[in-house]
RNA sequence: GGGUUCUUAGCUCAGCUGGUUAGAGCGUCUGCUUGACGUGCAGAAGGCCAGAGGUUCGAAUCCUCUAGAACCCA
């Protein structure tokens, strides 16, 4: 065995060179590709489907590099890893976009008719569906390209279809008059999800309305006076004394001069603005539900672009609500009725796709009836069937599925999933199924499509096309997503599998950080705050970037990211390309064999590999507990510190001798060991380690590091003799070099040493001259400290550099005084314990033990010390 | 108004079911062309664990309150 044949390896890791080709090498071996096999165990995750307008995202890097992460060491674990990719068709937002490529043209979309338009929306999607597909590649990610699915897909259309047909069949589907969000700029009802509230600074007009046959004004306060068009009462509180005169009478609406009644209500609150609130029911959902109660008109003011319709005096008549607004403050300021305005912030509901106010709008929909659909869902979370992490979104979970309302599924738009009703044109008869009507002629079909979240919901059971890929896919194991969409998405297909699959959809799920600039300012376009990841992996590399956004994403909170922070990543990436070219420049031309490997074998080895077994197994342990954070925090510290600083170091010695099969065995041992190190790397840095892989060894076409066994935990190869004994060299090492920093002497220097221990083996005797500079070294239990020498005490010997003429015995003094105030200050804490004698009868035996160890040392190395600083006075 | 979470070194964060002399990375300071790496090496400085009570032999860790921050829902 020989590792390749390498004339240069460049001194810096260049990403940009690596990246693609493997990736290709990758595709064109199909390594990702999964089938239904049923002697090995799946591990399925579905991708959340970004959607077909969005580009990719920090937050999608951090998405799927944790996928990534799980399905590559599932591969690796033996596990046939399937994840499937796709996209979702996001009725809003696409239309939205096609309707402004359109309009660029000057083609409208009603003349346009809705096939033709549909048309266009197909063109777009074939056009720019898949641009996030070319730049998940560029991450790394390992799905199953030849799963591609997408929500208007003809099976997904129709499984779509079917579970609207099936949950209208069981009643749960209804349609009904009711009040909505309404998004004036689709056009569309949303669902009370797509709502987001923002503070605005606005103002509090109060308007007064004359009292009938009186004198009297009743005065109300509104942050909306345009709806007074539509005002058909005004209401008080029953309680209130200061207007129980007035109640059962009425005002002249003024503009309007509609006669309305004033009533009473224990809705309204005494305190706000007047006391008094002007009733629109048709415009605003708590007047709405008074309207109800009190059997109000209801008049509808809007059209469907929140223009004012026929229902308001000509004057007044389509115009923007903004405008409206202004006239109508405007009018009153004019006839005398506008008492004052005042400053004020409030709350407004804003649509998300549409980006505009939303306006309560009556009109009719379809709803489906959430409370028994939600039983099942809510139980199996709490029961644990489907874990959360970090659990406590179950709380949230829970509270939402508590306080469930009806879900509006109807959109008023084109692009999506028409629903599957028709109405007949002269019965009125209402018909749903899958098959349209035979005497389709007479029928009319419901025009409006699905919410977009009523077609994903069927996501992680739909992506499967055949009854046997369901059977053997389905639960899937894990779903990685933003918290955000805990309610759209995930809890809704809770739902859906338990309504149609009768199964939870997967069982663990893996809420992400979500991620903010420095500020801890949200990443947005407006801001200008949010890198574009293909910049990031330009400049530090894919790997880089996977790895630092991961390390620096805490389990449950927000992560605060910069671009420069992906030096961490690319310093790392570097750190392992420089330790492999040092194995492979030190291997070149030599022979090397597994028989090698355990030849010449001492406690560093011994130590490196123990080392090793245990990183392998708090490893395996940070999986399971989806702490995938902690991860990369134990292979950093795994690779660099006790890989590079200590056992790279260590090995140089031999590495170096001129006894080539001494040589040989020390690389042939350690490039099986980085070997190891590059699988546990590979999950989270797939290019790299593949490149370095490859050059270990002339590979053969169809070899991959992604599909090579992970390392097991070899509980034989823990090593607590071999940890003992390189503990004793590091802290004799350490405690050379402090001295050497602290009475600065360079580090060229070669210094003699002298070490008071029971006993050195000649093994440990030679690491620590090498790694500590040492010269000449002289040890013996009967040791005398030499005068003029700096010293240290570490556990088990005493070190004593002579430095006749260098030494500045201050220095050394306060470096020695340092030493004791610290041991003594340990030393005081657990004295306290100690002498406590609750401490001693209380506590647990082994932990009362463990304090009398630890005085004992610390006494015996206060003692050395003590004496050390005696001789120096 | 209701809910969830957070407050530990200059910054960003670890510290799991209570027992460490409270850790890491970045930043800072001091050295260093040590035959893998300056994207590096060696060493060092830096913390009343937000505040106040409580439980306990023992609290960064558990409980209560206070202050501040963020997010979600109304």
């Amino acid at each position: 065995m020989r590792v390749k044949n390498l004339d240069e390896i460049p001194k810096a890791y260049n990403p940009v060179d690596v990246e693609d080709k493997w990736y290709k090498y990758w595709e064109d071996n199909r390594f990702f590709h999964s089938e239904v096999d049923k002697s090995k165990e799946p591990y399925t995750i579905v991708i959340p489907p970004p959607n077909i307008t969005g580009i990719l995202h920090l937050g999608h890097i951090l998405n799927n590099t944790i996928q990534d992460v799980y399905i590559r060491y599932k591969r690796m674990k033996g596990f046939n890893s399937c994840w499937v990719p796709g996209t979702d068709h996001a009725s809003i937002a696409t239309e939205a976009k096609v309707i402004g490529m359109l309009k660029e043209k000057g083609i409208d979309k009603w003349e346009l008719g809705r096939e033709e338009f549909l048309k266009h929306c197909r063109e777009w999607q074939d056009k720019y569906g898949g641009i996030i597909y070319k730049q998940l590649r560029k991450l790394g990610v390992s799905c199953d390209w030849e799963r591609e699915r997408f929500t208007m897909d003809d099976h997904y259309y129709k499984k779509v279809i079917e579970a609207f047909v099936d949950l209208y069949k069981k009643g749960l589907i209804y349609r009904g008059y009711r009040m909505v969000n309404w998004c004036p700029a689709s056009k569309s009802a949303i669902s009370d999800e797509e709502v987001i509230y923002k503070n605005v600074n606005g103002s509090l007009w109060y308007l007064k309305y004359p009292v009938k046959d009186s004198s009297e004004f009743l005065v109300v306060a509104t942050t909306r006076p345009e709806t007074m068009l539509g005002d058909t009462g005004i209401a008080v509180n029953p309680n209130d004394e200061r207007f129980k005169h007035l109640i059962g009478k009425s005002v002249i609406l003024p503009i309007v001069n509609r006669e309305i009644p004033i009533f009473g209500d224990e809705y309204v609150d005494m305190e706000f603005g007047t006391g008094a609130v002007k009733v629109t029911p048709a415009h605003d959902i708590n007047d709405y539900e008074m309207a109800k109660r009190h059997d109000l008109k209801m008049i509808n003011i809007f059209n469907e672009d929140a223009t004012t319709n026929k229902n308001v005096p000509e004057a007044f008549q389509n115009l923007d609500r903004y405008v409206v607004r202004k006239k109508v403050v405007a009018k009153f300021e004019e006839l005398g009725l506008l008492l004052k305005t005042e400053d004020y912030s409030n709350k407004v509901g804003y649509s998300e796709r549409g980006g505009v106010p939303i306006e309560p709008y009556v009109s009719e929909q379809w709803f489906m009836k959430m409370d028994d659909l939600v039983k099942p869902a809510l139980q199996v979370v709490k029961e644990g069937k489907v874990n959360f992490h970090p659990a406590h979104w179950v709380k949230t979970y829970e509270h939402w599925m508590a306080n469930i309302k009806d879900w509006c599924i109807s959109r008023q738009l084109w692009w999506g999933h028409r629903i599957p009703v028709w109405y007949h044109k002269d019965s009125g008869e209402i018909y749903c199924d899958v098959i349209p009507p035979e005497d389709i002629e007479n029928w009319r079909q419901e025009n409006d499509v699905l919410d977009t979240w009523a077609s994903s919901w069927l996501w992680a059971q739909d992506v499967f096309t055949t009854k046997e890929e369901q059977a053997y896919y389905y639960p899937t194991n894990l779903l990685v997503t933003a918290p955000d969409i805990i309610f759209f998405w995930v809890a809704r297909m809770i739902i859906a599998g338990m309504e149609f699959m009768k199964d939870v959809p997967f069982r663990d799920v893996y809420f992400t950080s979500v991620i903010r600039d420095m500020q801890g300012r949200k990443m947005s376009k407006s801001l200008g705050n949010s890198p574009d990841p293909l910049d990031v992996i330009k400049d530090y590399g894919a790997d880089a970037m996977r790895f630092t956004i991961i390390n620096i994403a805490p389990l449950g909170q927000d992560v605060l990211f910069s671009t420069d922070k992906c030096e961490l990543g690319r310093n790392f990436a570097n750190k392992i390309w420089n330790a492999a070219r040092f194995l492979l420049m030190n291997a070149q031309g030599l022979e090397l064999s597994e028989d090698l490997k355990d030849k010449y074998i001492d406690f560093t080895d011994k130590w490196i590999i123990s080392r090793f077994q245990n990183t392998v197994k708090e490893l395996d342990n940070a999986y399971d507990k989806f702490d995938v954070t902690g991860a990369t925090k134990i292979i950093y510290g795994f690779v660099w510190n006790d890989f590079c600083d200590w056992y790279i170091e260590l090995s140089k010695n031999r590495m170096y001798s001129d006894n080539i099969e001494v040589k040989s065995a020390v690389l042939s041992r350690s490039l099986a060991l980085f070997e190891d190190m590059l699988k546990i790397v590979h999950p989270f840095m797939p290019f790299i380690t593949e490149e370095i892989w490859q050059l270990f060894d002339e590979r053969k076409t169809g070899e991959s590091i992604s599909v090579t066994e992970f390392p097991k935990v070899d509980e034989s190869l823990i090593n607590i003799e071999a940890e003992n004994e390189i503990e004793f060299v590091q802290n004799v090492i350490t405690a050379i070099r402090n001295i050497r920093g602290e009475m600065n002497i360079a580090p060229s220097k070669q210094i003699n040493v002298i070490i008071k221990t029971e006993k050195l083996s000649d093994v440990q005797k030679q690491y620590i001259k090498s790694l500590g500079r040492v010269e000449a070294l002289e040890y013996g239990a009967e040791i005398t400290k030499p005068k003029a020498s700096a010293s240290a005490v570490v556990k088990g010997a005493e070190i004593f550099i002579p430095l006749e003429g260098l030494i500045d015995l201050n220095v050394e003094r306060q470096r020695i005084e340092k030493e004791i105030n610290r041991l003594e200050g340990g030393l005081r804490g657990i004295d306290a314990k100690l002498s406590n004698e609750k401490f001693v009868s209380n506590a647990p035996a082994d932990v009362v033990e463990k304090e009398k160890i630890k005085k004992a040392d610390f006494e015996s190395s206060l003692e050395k010390l003590k004496i050390i600083l005696e001789d120096l006075r």
